[in-house]
DNA sequence: ACGAATCGTCTACATACGTAGTCATAACGG
DNA sequence: CCGTTATGACTACGTATGTAGACGATTCGT
């Protein structure tokens, strides 16, 4: 049972950036990532290209040659990523517990009324 | 209107281990958190005594001297530092919007049938 | 009062990360 | 066909982090 390809490295803050701008559009080149978070981030190419090799070497983007230049597009999805993310949060603050990130998050009013809007909904149609 | 103290230096996954062991119960002294703290993580006492040192110039513990030795208190209130945690994840992975992620978790079916009573109660008392 | 145990500080070092420069090469424009 | 330009690979370097050893001071036991 060989490791899972993504499972060991994680991808860092500044990685995330550039796998945001992949989940967004992808295929794109080195130059069209940089139009898309170079301004954001205030980064320049060489940044980015650095970003890049890393999450090729991480296996978290492919590459396949077009021309003379490479497409790089996301490996891992983006529901994985983040699930992975979320759980790892509440793993370590909250012993594993879904209901007490929620408390806090409403303790902390970072709930907006939407928020709680959709949450009852999705709570209504779990039920279902 | 300085800085908040304890605002710019964030605390590291090690440091985390630490700070929990201290939120558990405090004051402690070195060799007390590393009780707590050495057997699960396999460390040695000089990287909790550094762990400690890095967390006060963090000024996220404060030392008293106690007799010979110093005890070690936490500054930062864990539920501001999980609070902090939670808005950082929130922002960067959802936009901000803690629905997204309660749709996650509960699509992961990472919400037992606790956790969800317990966000109708929370819902309801929020309600009111 | 003196040696042993203990404590905090300083130093060390490998890896990860953020950020960026250099360079050879390959392709495109004329 | 040749120079210009864009591209990926390699290199670089400062800081953060994980992990730990060395050491000097201090205090406790006897």
């Amino acid at each position: 049972m060989a490791r899972q390809d993504n499972a060991g490295d994680r991808i860092s803050e500044a990685e995330h950036a550039v796998m945001e701008a992949l989940w967004e559009r992808s295929p794109l080149s080195a130059a069209e990532v940089c139009d898309r978070v170079c301004a954001e981030r205030d980064w320049s190419m060489p940044t980015v290209k650095t970003l890049l090799s890393r999450l090729v070497a991480k296996e978290a983007v492919g590459t396949k040659p077009h021309g003379r230049k490479f497409l790089y597009r996301p490996l891992i999805e983006r529901s994985d990523y983040v699930g992975g993310e979320s759980r790892r949060l509440v793993d370590r603050l909250f012993g594993g517990r879904a209901a007490p990130l929620f408390a806090h998050l409403a303790q902390e009013e970072a709930l907006t009324d939407d928020d709680l809007a959709e949450i009852e909904a999705l709570l209504r149609e779990m039920r279902r």
